[in-house]
DNA sequence: ATAATTATTGCACGATATGAAATAACCATT
DNA sequence: AATGGTTATTTCATATCGTGCAATAATTAT
């Protein structure tokens, strides 16, 4: 299989534009990217001209262009995970009163694809479209569990792991034993691995091939997570996750063929 | 100036992910675009790689990939014209009654950036994301008067103005012919140029450097287009207009430099 | 006004994207 | 299940095209 390299780099560019550094420069993303400069000014023009990205222009900065509001909508548009999920997401997040949040792979990174609020006013609050590791967070942690093997090596192999905080899993080998341990009980629980004082509650979601598809995770701070409340999340967060699972493999299911 | 062409064939690709083709096939690109089929499947399995496009197992299909779920939140986040827009708007409908929707320049189409709904029952809808012509209906008349004339030229010349219905323009001479009257007017009306029954009045956007940014309609059923409700909404529309004109401005301004 | 940083362009080289054809995979029909 | 037809992918040779370097131009900071 052959792939297009300017293509790669071109995502590469587009990639560096996310929530906390919606405006860049061409520096900036030469840096962040590794490409030369000069590549980079040829893609930002490329992309300029076909109205992917724009530039402000008392800055000279680049921002999204009007071509993603095409593609934004599309995604809103038909049947598509976030959208799925929601209202078995706020049913838990009812249940349970805290944060409820999906997570997909995104490349070796996950991302929030759908936050649905906690009804307390001291919570959790993870905007949609945040990008964070894989590694730590039992959201992270659920979706490494499930990819194969392959798949996994080559994100643990990458590059060393971040600690973010003393609870991090920065050694291999443990962190492959929370993955075993993960696959076994069919969910995760983390506590401060990425954010000190929270913790998250976290199961897997199948597509209709059994391939992990996002991680669906209860989070709030640890003090309001009592021994009961803990069991109770748990039962809460599976049970959900299931009914996501199945209602991914029947919508997709659906567009077979000409449909 | 140099440009990436690889790149450029894969925006056209991903260009065909629209709300009405959600899904599609190799061949359907290939037609689109009028790329080789090689080309596309290569475009495609990079694209796939990079996340931006995930193939539906079942029917082979592809649709837009969870890259785009990061770039959509990017989009809704930081100030853009959306959701400047949206508040000003609603007042308008409120004012009005009517669908009010915005529409942006999308290569040689125009593609509805917001829309807020009718009181109506019976009502015009346009969903957000909808790609429109520019030669018809006066949200993209709007958007063609104010170009420059060499960008303008590029448009029409560049293929014959399909007729809608009876009262499309079709005659280049005589679409400048009205693209000069709104220049005159500072608005448009139009009734019936792309979907019969339906008219539209519309005011243009204008950013910082007096560029034309956007177009504000309002638009409904002709038989509730009274005189009085006819020159009421062209005032109310120019003023909403010009309201989010200066809002944009403003919020240009505000990310200079290293902001 | 000057220095320093950043963006863009020309040029020549080497990588790489491309189409045509072949192969493989897939689907529909009987 | 088997066949024919459509669609997707891969191979390969060729010329195109993207690339980095260095120079220039444009901006910003001092």
């Amino acid at each position: 299989m052959t792939f297009i390299k300017s293509i790669e780099k071109a995502v590469d560019v587009l990639s560096c534009f996310t929530l906390e550094n919606p405006l860049l420069r061409v520096v900036e993303i030469s840096h962040l990217t590794g490409l030369n400069q000069s590549t980079v000014s040829r893609i930002l023009s490329t992309l300029a001209k076909k109205q992917c990205i724009e530039q402000i222009v008392p800055s000279g900065k680049y921002r999204l262009g009007i071509k993603f509001h095409q593609w934004s909508a599309v995604l809103r548009h038909k049947t598509n995970l976030p959208d799925l999920a929601r209202p078995v997401m706020e049913k838990l997040r009812d249940s349970c009163g805290e944060e409820v949040t999906l997570y997909g792979l995104d490349e070796n990174r996950r991302i929030c694809l759908e936050a649905v609020k906690s009804h307390f006013d001291l919570a959790k609050v993870t905007p949609v479209g945040k990008i964070l590791p894989l590694h730590c967070g039992a959201a992270g942690k659920v979706l490494l569990a499930y990819l194969t093997p392959s798949e996994r090596k080559k994100f643990i192999s990458s590059k060393g792991l971040e600690k973010f905080t003393p609870e991090t899993i920065v050694n291999p080998e443990e962190l492959e034993m929370h993955l075993e341990k993960i696959r076994q009980d069919g969910y995760a629980v983390s506590q401060g691995e990425r954010e000190k004082g929270a913790y998250s509650i976290v199961a897997p979601i199948f597509n209709q091939n059994k391939k992990i598809a996002a991680s669906l995770s209860v989070s709030g701070p640890i003090f309001r997570l009592s021994e009961t409340a803990l069991k109770k999340n748990i039962e809460a967060v599976q049970h959900a996750a299931n009914e996501i699972s199945v209602l991914l493999s029947k919508s997709n299911l659906n567009h077979r063929q000409n449909s």
